[in-house]
RNA sequence: UGGGCUAUCGCCAAGUGGUAAGGCACAGCACUUUGACUGCUGCAUGCGUUGGUUCGAAUCCAACUAGCCCAG
C-alpha cells in the first residue's frame, strides 16, 4: 500500500483530497504546517488546525501538525516586507508553495517513509513524454490553481498527487457533503493568510521597524505632479481605487519608483506594456531555453488572468524577456508570470522584474 | 476704483421657464489561496445669498457676496 501525505490547511478542498485519496486505497496521513500565528492567537487561513483535526478524525486518518513558523517568517514574511518596501508587488502563495508547503511537507514524507505528498489544489501533476513533470489547469478553469504552482521543482513534483485536478468546486463540496465533513460549506479562504484583516498596508507598518518610505507625489509620463500618494507601500501597479484624483477618467498606477519616491499614474492605455522582463525562472515542462530560443506560449500575468499569446526568449543566463502580441495592463513588478503551452499545461514562469512600455 | 465675465455634488460638467444628465472621485456589495483589475448598487428636495415676476424658476429681474479678466 502506497502510503501519501495530505497537506490539510483546514478547508473543504484538502479534506477531500484527503477523502478521495484514502478512498483510491492510499494509507493516507494528513499534515498541517503551521507557518503563522498572529499575536492574538488565531490560526491564519493556511493552517486552520483545530478544522483540519476534526476532518482527520472524520476521515480516520492519522494527522499531525508540524510547526514551521519560523521558516515561515524568514522566507516569506521577510521578503513579503522587503518587496513591498522596495515598491515590488509580492505573491508571497508562489514563493511559500515551494520553500515551505512542499519543501517541508517532502521533509516529513521522508520522516514518515511516505511515497507522496498531496494537496487540494485544483490542477494536476502530468509526467510528459520527455520525462518532465508538469502542471496543468484544472478541467474547470474557473478554479484553475495551476499558476500558483510554478515554482515546484522536478523532484518536488515526481513525489505529488492532486486528486481535485478532474473536479469542480461544486462537486468537490458535493462530495464533503456526502462524506460528512463538517467543513463542507466553509466560505473558500481570500487573501494574504497571514494578514487576516486584509489591510497589509498596516501589516508592513507593524513589522518594518519604521522603515516604511514617507509620502510623496503621484505624477504623469511627464512628470508633472497630479497629488500626493501616502507612501509606496499603500499602492500596487494597475490600481485605481483609492487614488482620490479626479481627472475626468479614471487613471491607473503605471509605475512605482522606489528610488524617487515618486509614483507614476497613466490611463487605461497607458498602462498597457509590449512586454515584461522576468527573473528567477523556474521551467517545468521543458529544460532551461537556449539562448536564442524562441518559445510561443500563453503567459500569465497575474493569478486570473485570461493569459496571452507571446514569446518568450532569453536575453541573458537568468532573465528572459515575454513579448505579447496584444499589450497587456499592469504586469506588476514583483508578481509572477507563468508560461502556458496549448494544451493548458506550465511550461514555465519566473518573477516579473521589469514592465516594457512602447516610449 | 471704473468696465466686463462667471457662480449647479469633493472635482469637471449638462441644463436657457416645467419640476437637477453624465464622467471622475468616494462608499458598500459581488468576485478572489497574492496585490490589483472588473461588475453591480449608492451618492445635490437642491443649483453663491436674499428678495421679486410666474400656476411653476437652476433657468427671467433686482440687490448683495465671492472669484476671474481688462482698464489703473
Amino acid at each position: 500500500m502506497k502510503r501519501v501525505i495530505v497537506g490539510m490547511s483546514g478547508g473543504v478542498d484538502s479534506a477531500v483530497a484527503a477523502y478521495l485519496l484514502k478512498k483510491e486505497g492510499y494509507e493516507v496521513i494528513g499534515v498541517t504546517l503551521r507557518s503563522w500565528v498572529s499575536s492574538d492567537g488565531e490560526d491564519s487561513r493556511c493552517c486552520e488546525i483545530d478544522d483540519a483535526r476534526q476532518t482527520a478524525q472524520t476521515l480516520g486518518i492519522e494527522y499531525h501538525v508540524f510547526n514551521c513558523v519560523s521558516a515561515f517568517d524568514d522566507k516569506i514574511i521577510k521578503a513579503f516586507i522587503d518587496d513591498y518596501l522596495h515598491g515590488l508587488t509580492p505573491n508571497p502563495c508562489v514563493i511559500c508553495n515551494r520553500e515551505i508547503k512542499w519543501e517541508r511537507m517532502l521533509y516529513y514524507a521522508n520522516v514518515l517513509q511516505a511515497d507522496y505528498v498531496a494537496t487540494g489544489h485544483y490542477a494536476s501533476v502530468v509526467k510528459l513524454g520527455n520525462g518532465r513533470y508538469t502542471v496543468c489547469k484544472a478541467g474547470h478553469s474557473e478554479k484553475d490553481q495551476a499558476y500558483m504552482l510554478y515554482r515546484l521543482s522536478q523532484e518536488q513534483l515526481a513525489r505529488t498527487l492532486m486528486p481535485l485536478g478532474p473536479y469542480s468546486k461544486q462537486e468537490v463540496r458535493a462530495i464533503a457533503e456526502e462524506a460528512g465533513i463538517s467543513v463542507a460549506s466553509k466560505p473558500d479562504s481570500q487573501e494574504i493568510c497571514f494578514v487576516t484583516d486584509g489591510d497589509y498596508a498596516e501589516f508592513i507598518e507593524e513589522h518594518a521597524d519604521g522603515k516604511t518610505p514617507p509620502a510623496g507625489n503621484f505624477v504623469d509620463g511627464s512628470g508633472k505632479v497630479l497629488g500626493r500618494h501616502k507612501g509606496i507601500i499603500h499602492y500596487t501597479v494597475g490600481q485605481r481605487k483609492g487614488l482620490g484624483i479626479s481627472l475626468g477618467h479614471p487613471i491607473f498606477i503605471k509605475k512605482i519608483c522606489a528610488d524617487t519616491n515618486e509614483i507614476v499614474l497613466g490611463t487605461a492605455e497607458e498602462i498597457r506594456c509590449k512586454g515584461i522582463v522576468c527573473r528567477d525562472l523556474n521551467f517545468m515542462s521543458i529544460p532551461d531555453p537556449e539562448p536564442g530560443e524562441e518559445v510561443r506560449c500563453q503567459a500569465k500575468v497575474r493569478y486570473r488572468h485570461a493569459g496571452q499569446p507571446a514569446v518568450l526568449s532569453k536575453v541573458s543566463a537568468d532573465r528572459v524577456m515575454v513579448t505579447f502580441d496584444e499589450p497587456v495592463r499592469s504586469a506588476a513588478p514583483g508578481q509572477s508570470a507563468v508560461f502556458y503551452d496549448d494544451e493548458g499545461c506550465v511550461i514555465g514562469g519566473g518573477i516579473i522584474e521589469e514592465a516594457v512600455f512602447d516610449k
